[in-house]
RNA sequence: UGCCCGGUAGUGUAAUGGUAGCACAACAGAUUUUGGGUCUGUCUGUCAUGGUUCGAAUCCAUGCCGGGCAACCA
């Protein structure tokens, strides 16, 4: 990790730091902190998963320590390579770099020794029972479970088996690995946890090696005390397995003892946050793929155009602690807007075209105008616009018969250009259908640049493009994917997937642009002026720009108009 | 109804026995060439009941409410 962050230990930020703290005192660890980022490779990151990147990189980083990304691959059947190439490139895509790159099955073999040693120790047995007899004699929560009949196995007998199961004796399910703990402990995890079970199955990287996996529980603290982790950070549901973990590593002898400590999850309004779930979205094909926009994975929130500091500093904003509850959705876009005001470009760009003729300006004759890039940033400098006898504006931006408080155009009324000049409707054209198709107004050549030497004022200013230089452009306008704030609120024997949003996706054809926005590159993020934030996406061609919006800008018209409804 | 963990404005999060603060949201106003931004102000809170203490969000007890745990998943 970088080395610029050794400085002396600040304020804690959340427990966990307080803990830490409070090792670093009594000497635990010899003042060492050492985290890691444990995720299976069976599926995308999310935004959860950002939560405990930013918590564990984050803490090495604050105590000059360091994190180790660690692929807990020990299921075979559920991992895959591209898992593996995504979660490298999200990790570094959120500004983090691991100390280390790791894989439980690098461990396999160390593991198996730890294994045999549990039964030598009379600690673990080979169990022959069916999957149905196991779950029978564990139990349930208010009901202690009973021994099944190969718990008192001797532990050479199970010895020879275990070994015959790593040779390939037997089929998968016919025995398993069991640790010999206590059937009527309160604890449901206590009660003789499955370690080992047989998988004649091709892992992504021990290919055939093995036809025996190690289970989460035992791989994953044995993996913690190899790599030397001294906080091993988990989500809150690990909490009762806790117990399991320190009973495994003093079983074993003499060996390195992390801490486990656990944290609540992210739990975001609107959001899915369940791997499994978002994987049958992606194979159903209801979203276009793991990167669609709409995705709360880092893949599609990327591609979406949300920066990686943004998503650092909500975070931040969120903290950590043991409360399980749920962030409204706001506090990210804030984080978004908050982040992106300072560092996006304005541009502009109409999404609903509006053809306006100002009667007024010679025909055949343009000009260039100047525009501020970035107001919050005099570095981003200007740039110049053109201006002509047609332009479009934004259909919402005119209203035949405006209510009281829209201040926008309307017949009569005049308005500023953005950057441009003052004009006023003087003249609605329709269609056949009476349907608006274009304003005739007049403007003020003396208004160039948008100020009026006589002072007069405008109550509103609207941006346009120039019809003769505007680019033709697809955007697509996003809202969340679910229509429900609470997913856990929806019923079990209701279907998760009838609470998608039906308008999720909107795909606009007929955006104009003004021509700066063409040389804008893949991933560039801007602001559209009074739209919000957008940044290219991947599927523009030459010649044809496609803009993702990342978030709209706040909105007080909108949200004037809604208590009007 | 067994065990474990939680409960501070609407939401999230500080205060670690000594003035309950911050962010977001909401509301009002000022400013503004984005109904953006910025600035100012307002509203709203310690789950309940007891106890310990000069003093309790904080410690203790009980209750209430919420979450987790019975995959050969992680």
């Amino acid at each position: 990790m970088s080395t610029d962050e050794t400085a002396p230990v600040e304020k804690p930020r959340n427990f966990i730091h307080e803990i830490i703290d409070e090792h670093n005192r009594a000497g635990r660890f010899g003042g060492r902190v050492h985290t890691r980022f444990p995720p299976e490779p069976n599926g995308y990151l999310h935004l959860g998963h950002a939560k405990s990147i930013c918590l564990n990189f984050g803490t090495a980083l604050k105590y000059g320590g360091k994190c180790n990304l660690r692929f807990d691959d020990t299921n075979p059947t559920k991992e895959d390579v591209e898992y593996v190439n995504s979660i490298m490139d999200d990790v570094r895509w959120l500004g983090f770099e691991w100390d280390g790159v790791y894989y439980a099955s690098d461990y396999f073999e160390q593991l198996y020794q730890w294994a045999e040693l549990l039964i030598q120790k009379g600690l673990a047995y080979v169990d022959s029972s069916t999957l149905e007899e196991i779950r029978q004699n564990r139990g349930t929560v208010t009901q202690a479970g009973s021994p099944g009949k190969y718990r008192d196995r001797p532990s050479e007998e199970s010895l020879n088996l275990f070994r015959r199961m790593r040779a390939g004796e037997f089929a998968d399910g016919a025995h398993v690995l069991r640790a010999k703990i206590d059937l009527a402990h309160p604890n449901m995890l206590m009660r003789d946890p499955i370690l080992y079970r047989i998988r004649h199955a091709h892992h992504h990287r021990t290919g055939d090696d093995w036809c025996i996996y190690p289970m989460y529980d035992f791989a994953h603290g044995y993996s913690d005390s190899i790599e030397g982790i001294t906080h091993s950070i988990c989500t809150l549901e690990f909490e009762v397995h806790r117990v399991l973990y320190d009973w495994l590593i003093d079983s074993v002898g003499d060996i390195h003892h992390p801490q486990q400590i656990e944290f609540a999850r992210l739990n975001l309004t609107y959001t899915m946050m369940s791997k499994r779930k978002l994987l049958e979205l992606v194979e159903s094909e209801t979203v276009a793929g793991w990167d669609d926009p709409r995705m709360p994975t880092i893949a599609g929130i990327r591609r979406r155009g949300y920066p990686p500091s943004a998503i650092r500093a909500f975070c931040d904003d969120i903290g950590v602690t043991r409360f399980n509850g749920m962030t409204d959705l706001v506090v990210l876009e804030n984080a978004i807007r908050n982040d992106l005001n300072r560092t996006a470009p304005r541009y502009m760009a109409v999404l609903k075209p509006l053809k306006v003729v100002i009667t007024n300006y010679p025909e055949g004759q343009s000009e260039t105008l100047d525009a501020v890039n970035n107001p919050e940033d005099p570095s981003a400098g200007t740039r110049q616009i053109p201006f002509g006898r047609e332009l479009f504006i934004e259909h919402d931006d005119f209203l035949e018969d405006p209510p009281k408080k829209f201040f926008r155009l309307a017949p009569g009324r005049e308005v500023r250009l953005r950057w441009g000049y003052f004009i006023t409707c003087q003249e609605v054209v329709k269609d056949a259908s009476g349907q608006i198709v274009e304003l005739r107004c007049t403007y003020d050549p003396a208004t160039r640049g948008g100020n009026s030497p006589d002072g007069r004022k405008v109550k509103a200013t609207i941006h346009w493009v120039s019809a003769a230089d505007a680019i033709p452009a697809e955007v697509r306008l996003y809202e969340t994917l679910f229509t429900v704030p609470d997913l856990s609120e929806i019923p079990e024997d209701a279907d998760w997937r009838s609470y998608l949003n039906p308008n999720s996706l909107t795909v606009n054809t007929d955006a104009k642009l003004e021509p700066a926005l063409a040389n804008l590159a893949v991933g560039d993020r801007c602001q559209f002026e009074r739209l919000g934030y957008f940044c290219v996406d991947q599927d523009s061609k030459p010649g044809h720009p496609v803009f993702n919006r990342t978030v709209t800008l706040k909105d007080t018209w909108a949200k004037e108009q809604k208590k009007g409804d």
